[in-house]
DNA sequence: TCATGGAATACATACGTATTCACAAGTGAA
DNA sequence: TTCACTTGTGAATACGTATGTATTCCATGA
């Protein structure tokens, strides 16, 4: 069935390591030889094998991506990129989707079948950093990480995305402000609020709590948060969510019920997805470079595998940027 | 750094092979020698090695999964219940994401390291299958295929579901009828139309050329469509989209251009992806099972593998039906 | 007592590549 | 002519697991 460098060999009439050694350009084939070997090899249809390289090297040239929720529409602007870096980088990518650490852990990331892993939904008090820690398995947090010192991580400052909407929603005049943030086991989730509240706190206004959501960052949890935050003691007049996803829930739930944006309600998002700028939405947000965002993470992990990296840990800050669009106005 | 067989084996005092086979349960082993080498793999934390085993059992239990565009948001929903089925079926899932085929083929395909592809985005013209068949490697089509015989895909009912909309219309009352159908290199793209056509030729309603445009399965078609489709000599009523995604760059185009849906203009779309249902949309279109037809082509690639197939092509077709929402009306 | 057969385990080897080391042939200098 | 050196290639082996075959041990029956 499969064509081995032994058979090209045979038809080239060298030996098997020439034969390796020839099509890598090793220098110390000559020339003459090479073209023989490259020629066999032509002429087979050869191709080495991926297992047999990989047990010889160690090195299989895979990269696990991590993911909990695919059908998420930020993640698919995440691995995109991420694939093609790798890919330009000589690297493959495993996608692995799964909802528990543990399985995952012990028995897909530990066998020695990639080189490398990218955490993309890591959770503050995931177990999973530990464990490949232990086992010498390098990895990076792309968007989110933990939080502590001595992470490689790809991430955005998300506290200095918060404090943008903060002040904005201030110069607007609004008073009456809501959030809609991210699952507190997430940075992402946890500094957008944090930079957020600071800068509201610096201009002297309140975040009370029944005007305050926290869920996953998904559609649901902004088409389920408005009508509990319209059910506030003071309803709200803007709603910074914790990211563009959110925030189309929020505009769908404003839609059903009646809400007019921006006259009637602020939705700020925050990551600048393709989709924000569609015309039904034309949502306000933050913006940052997701692309060079995934870019970077790909970067940092194929140095780190090469151990080309700090060992204190590297934190790879990405810029924002308010963008405004027609999901905004100033309060009544 | 890495534990091996050997290691447990020195440990539990036994050899390597029955080390191999403990821990698979060979009943071969007795259940004494089992148990004191399992407590041996359990202390040293032993995981056994992909390659190692790749290469004695000339399998990886890997998949591939060829997709061009994963920021479609179609294609994640694809993805996504793939990657479980799969995954409970005992493989890990590659992704490629190329626009062209022959890199791929020859250098991560062909290789040995994965034992199976699924084509999610295949192309009437590719060339990809006839190199995978020529290497032996089992493949199967998701969502698209050749439109040959012989083919093993998982697919829609494309035809009878062009039918339906083009029956609804009709009933509708529209007459003044147009298409934004996906590319015509495509076994969707072009089924879809000719379903539709032929219910429409059976209604005695003509579809004129300038009333139809073709191109990628993307948001910028149907974007870019409306305005085309609105120059028309007859402006049309009711518009066909080839997918949701472009359906809703439908909508968005006609919200640009003021067009108001479904007064002016009825939009059909087809696939019914989740974000057809968001308030801001309402889509009517055509719904088939999406994550069961991820599920079958998995199931069915398994099968392959196993040459557990009929050897004449398989071709599993699942039945589409018309989901009535917001964006259909009578024509005025 | 010894051959027979079954159970449990060890030995040897295959899988395909890359690498270390040894070796042969050729080159140039002393 | 000999020696040191370079260049090019092959032999042997490592990588970690799985498997076909041989071996050992023990119980059984004549």
């Amino acid at each position: 069935m499969g064509i081995t460098s032994h058979d090209v060999a045979r038809l080239a009439g060298v030996s098997q390591p020439t034969v390796s050694r020839a099509l890598r350009d090793d220098p110390r084939v000559s020339m003459a030889t090479r073209e023989k070997v490259k020629r066999a090899a032509q002429a087979l249809n050869y191709v080495p094998s991926e297992a047999g390289r990989t047990l010889s090297t160690r090195a299989t040239r895979r990269v696990g991506v991590i993911v909990t929720d695919l059908t998420n529409p930020f993640y698919p602007h995440v691995i995109a990129p991420l694939h093609d870096e790798l890919s330009s980088l000589g690297y493959r990518m495993m996608l692995i989707t799964e909802r528990s650490d543990e399985a995952v852990a012990e028995e897909k990331l530990l066998d020695q079948s990639m080189d490398g892993v990218v955490l993309a939904t890591a959770t503050t008090d995931s177990r999973l950093p530990a464990q490949l820690e232990r086992r010498g398995m390098p990895y990076v947090f792309l968007n989110r990480d933990t939080g502590r010192a001595g992470d490689f991580a790809s991430v955005v400052d998300n506290e200095g995305g918060g404090r943008l909407v903060a002040r904005e929603l201030v110069a607007l005049g609004h008073r009456r402000i809501a959030g809609v943030f991210g699952a507190a086991n997430t940075t992402t989730g946890r500094e957008r609020e944090m930079g957020f509240r600071l800068a509201l706190a610096e201009a002297g206004v309140g975040l009370p709590e029944d005007r305050v959501v926290r869920g996953a960052f998904e559609y649901d949890t902004g088409y389920r948060a408005l009508p509990v935050l319209l059910d506030a003691a003071e309803a709200p007049t803007a709603v910074f969510c914790g990211n563009d996803v959110v925030a189309i829930g929020v505009l769908n739930a404003a839609l059903a019920a009646g809400v007019k944006v921006p006259d009637d309600l602020t939705v700020i998002g925050f990551d600048d997805l393709p989709m924000a700028a569609w015309e039904v939405f034309r949502l306000t947000t933050v913006r940052h470079d997701l692309q060079e965002l995934s870019r970077q993470a790909a970067r940092l992990l194929v140095r780190r595998i090469a151990k080309e990296v700090d060992p204190a840990g590297e934190r790879l800050v990405l810029p924002t940027e308010f963008v405004p669009r027609a999901t905004h106005a100033h309060a009544r």
